[in-house]
DNA sequence: CCGTGTTCTCTTTTT
DNA sequence: GAGAACACGG
């Protein structure tokens, strides 16, 4: 390659101000492969950002040429933001920042001709997998075999992010196994559904851009020549498609596809080099192996690119010495692991506060107790985040939010979309703009209720396949079933509808389309009409629905049906993420990633919950969940709160809960135990003696007691009452809530729960089991 | 075909 | 404890 020789710079090189040597060295690099091992907080964004600004301003690339991978839409937006702000507006239009997936929809929408799609596809979410999928697993009684909808879906995933399709699977299946032989065929339905419903899954995405390169090196050949610069972002969690998405982007274009007037450098034999490569990641961060993401991607990139260049980036610029310190104390205990050591120039800073609730409302009382504190002490709201394992933990923590009027919002909860009036909605929206979409014609069908049911559905999609076109010619053509006069004026009028609106998506304004369905089916009026006291939050949601159009539409006055839809069907848990909304932020663990905060809460560090129960079986699961808990963790700049409760009611069950195995894993010193209030006073005025002296649960660690001792208290202390049974009316002894009446009793066995009513505190109900409490 | 009431199941994480 | 699936009476 004969590059041009690096540009004499200057010491005062804007783009290099405030680099340390290793991230000079990454935003300088000239290899053709590069990989920045970045631990977390280590500035990456500013290396990536700088190095596309440099390759620009430098002129050793046009925008155009550039394609960057981001984790989240929003993580994009950041980074085009900031490449602007470096070397201007102007000179930084035409590159390509996106996500895996909206890349491939933007060159799938652009090629789906090629193979024999439209470029108005759906793009259909896991709840339309999941919608299909069960209607083929009832229609071939697969059931009846031990099929589940969500086994179906999720090998289905697995396999496609393999780069396994249904011709693969049934090269590589036991024939005689009745099992294999039904998976393929549910496979192979599906396969064909979408292909006739003119749509994409998620993983499709990936997956048929990919065959698309494969099958027309002419398409490929267009992208490989565009394309000078790729960078990667979050590699450690791409999975094998999307790395093989990268691989046959950085190939080298074969010379009988160059054009004669290409501008770009030619290699020795006529063809186009291959693409320049940059990929930025952590093994310790990989927390996606779920979704086939294969941290060999990363682990073996040196071999996979030759010439390939590392680059380490270990200085911390987010975190106190204090949460580095629990860091790398936990993420050591992985034992596969290229060893790293996060260090930073900040200081020690704040100790970690630990707390211990009884409940999971205790905890969340906590939580927002001291929330209040630091918004008294300077910490705005949207610089505090809360992260748990599950979304089942947001009740707890929203109920106390709310009480106490702490301005939050919940992340990823993506909840607006899975309603079913907003679901009906999309489903017409979708219908117009890609009529071949028959999942979302069945669901329009009979939605307003038009008298249409299973039967008429089933006959409307055969006569479809007859007439060899889809459910919208079948509905024009409804006359032809010999339905009822009535059934028949509605389908016809349904068809009449989607013809008027497909008439005029090209030019339509967004919120028109919608509005003048609302209008058409009466949808919006028979909420409001309705006695059923929910439709009036329904009616509320529908003009939601029709704000966010009308939002898009302002932001994209260019944007069309198709760009709205797209939009909603690829937005993250992160992308409505707002820094100035002035509130607390509410996220799963999963979702904190990338995300930094002043001040970080991780509630739930209990066994079974972090490290997940369903993870302890998996290969591999609790070294991912040990990561979790590492990404978490190194959010932090400032404070970091790890909370746990002692009890935790899972659907109305309450379970005892212990400590997680991770938090014996962080150094004693580095953390305050704090006592709930509910427990009594501070451990140190109760651990002496007294029948309080089995419920020292998480008091806080004598100085000079080695960790080990600790950690045995922490988990073998829970109070413990045996079969200790109560009954209503007898009178009882709490450590803390003092003399009380049991005025009911429920659950059983070891999970009996006695409502007391207390002389001073008022009415609790308390776990029999493990509650500090005698009979009297 | 439709609405209502009852029973049953499920919960990890996400583009 | 919620949402889906099923059963049954209009």
């Amino acid at each position: 390659m004969s590059l041009p020789a690096p540009t004499p710079l200057a010491e005062s090189d804007p783009l290099l101000d405030g680099l340390n040597e290793p991230q000079r060295t990454a935003v300088l690099s000239r290899s053709p492969a590069l990989l920045i091992v970045a631990g977390a907080g280590s500035g990456k964004t500013a290396v990536l950002t700088r190095r596309v600004a440099r390759l620009i301003r430098d002129r050793e690339l046009w925008p155009s040429q550039i394609l960057a991978i981001t984790f989240t839409n929003k993580a994009a937006a950041e980074m085009r933001e900031r490449v602007e702000l470096l070397i201007g507006r102007e000179a930084a239009q035409g590159m390509w920042i996106s996500t895996f997936h909206s890349a491939c929809v933007r060159i799938l929408r652009r090629e789906a001709e090629q193979f024999g799609f439209g470029s108005a596809f759906t793009i259909y979410d896991s709840a339309d997998s999941r919608a299909l999928i069960k209607r083929l697993v009832k229609e071939m009684q697969a059931d009846t075999m031990g099929f589940t909808v969500s086994g179906v879906a999720g090998k289905i995933s697995r396999l496609k992010n393999e780069l396994v399709d249904a011709e693969g699977y049934s090269r590589q299946l036991n024939p005689s196994d009745p099992t294999e032989v039904m998976f393929l065929e549910l496979f192979r339905r599906y396969t064909a559904e979408l292909r006739r419903s003119n749509a994409f899954d998620f993983d499709d995405l990936i997956a048929q851009t990919v065959y698309l390169f494969r099958a027309f090196p002419k398409v490929a050949a267009l992208y490989q020549r565009r394309f000078r610069h790729i960078l990667v972002d979050e590699y450690q969690d791409t999975n094998h498609a999307q790395y093989s998405l990268i691989r046959e982007l950085t190939r080298a274009v074969e010379p009988v596809h160059v054009p004669a007037d290409t501008r770009v450098e030619l290699d020795p034999r006529g063809g186009i080099a291959p693409a320049s490569l940059t990929v930025v990641g952590d093994s310790d961060q990989s927390i996606y192996a779920f979704r086939g993401a294969d941290i060999r991607n990363i682990v073996e990139f040196e071999r996979d690119f030759s010439g390939a260049e590392v680059v380490l980036l270990e200085q911390n610029y987010r975190s106190t010495q204090t949460i580095l310190d629990a860091a790398n104390a936990v993420i050591a205990n992985n034992f596969d692991r290229i060893a790293k050591n996060l260090f930073t120039a900040v200081g020690a800073g704040e100790k970690i506060v630990g707390f211990t609730g009884y409940t999971q409302h205790d905890e969340a009382q906590f939580v927002a107790d001291e929330i209040g504190q630091l918004h008294e002490t300077g910490t705005p709201y949207s610089q505090i985040a809360v992260f748990y394992r599950t979304n089942a933990q947001t009740r707890a923590l929203e109920e106390i939010f709310i009480r106490s009027g702490l301005p939050y919002r919940v992340l990823g909860g993506t909840k607006f979309y899975e309603r079913a009036e907003i679901k009906d909605l999309m489903a017409y929206l979708i219908a117009v703009a890609n009529p071949a979409d028959g999942l979302a014609m069945r669901r329009i069908v009979n939605t307003p209720k038009r008298g249409i049911g299973p039967a008429t559905e089933t006959a409307l999609a055969n006569h479809a396949d007859e007439l060899g076109g889809t459910m919208h010619d079948a509905f024009r053509d409804a006359a032809a079933l010999g339905l009822g006069p009535k059934v028949t004026a509605a389908i016809l009028s349904l068809a009449a509808l989607l013809d008027r609106c497909a008439d005029t998506i090209e030019t339509a304004l967004v919120p028109d389309v919608l509005t003048s369905i609302i209008e058409t089916t009466g949808y919006l009026s028979a909420l409001r009409g309705s006695r059923d006291p929910q439709d009036e939050a329904r009616a509320e949601n529908v003009e939601e629905l029709v704000a966010v159009t009308r939002d898009f539409q302002k932001n994209n006055p260019e944007g069309r049906l198709v760009d709205f839809l797209t939009e909603v069907a690829l937005v993250a848990a992160a992308d409505d993420l707002d820094d100035s909304s002035g509130t607390v932020s509410l996220m799963t663990l999963h979702t904190a990633k990338g995300l930094e905060y002043d001040a970080v809460f991780i509630t739930g560090v209990e066994e079974n919950l972090l490290p997940h129960q369903m993870s302890a079986a998996e290969p591999g699961g609790p070294a991912e969940e040990r990561r979790l808990f590492y990404v978490g963790i190194t959010r932090a700049r400032q404070r970091l709160h790890l909370s746990l409760a002692m009890t935790r009611s899972t659907f109305g069950d309450v379970n005892v809960a212990s400590p997680s195995r991770y938090l014996q894993e962080i150094p004693a010193e580095l953390i305050d135990w704090r006592d709930s209030p509910g427990m009594g006073t501070r451990s140190s005025t109760r651990s002496l003696g007294s029948a309080r002296d089995g419920f020292r649960y998480s008091s806080s660690l004598p100085a000079g007691k080695p960790k080990t001792e600790w950690a045995n208290r922490v988990t073998a202390t829970v109070r413990d009452n045996g079969d200790l049974t109560l009954t209503v009316g007898d009178r009882i002894r709490h450590v803390d809530f003092g003399d009380g009446t049991v005025s009911a009793i429920t659950g059983m066995g070891p999970k009996s729960i006695a409502e007391v009513q207390f002389e001073t505190a008022g009415r609790k109900r308390l776990l029999i089991k493990i509650s500090p409490i005698e009979k009297l």
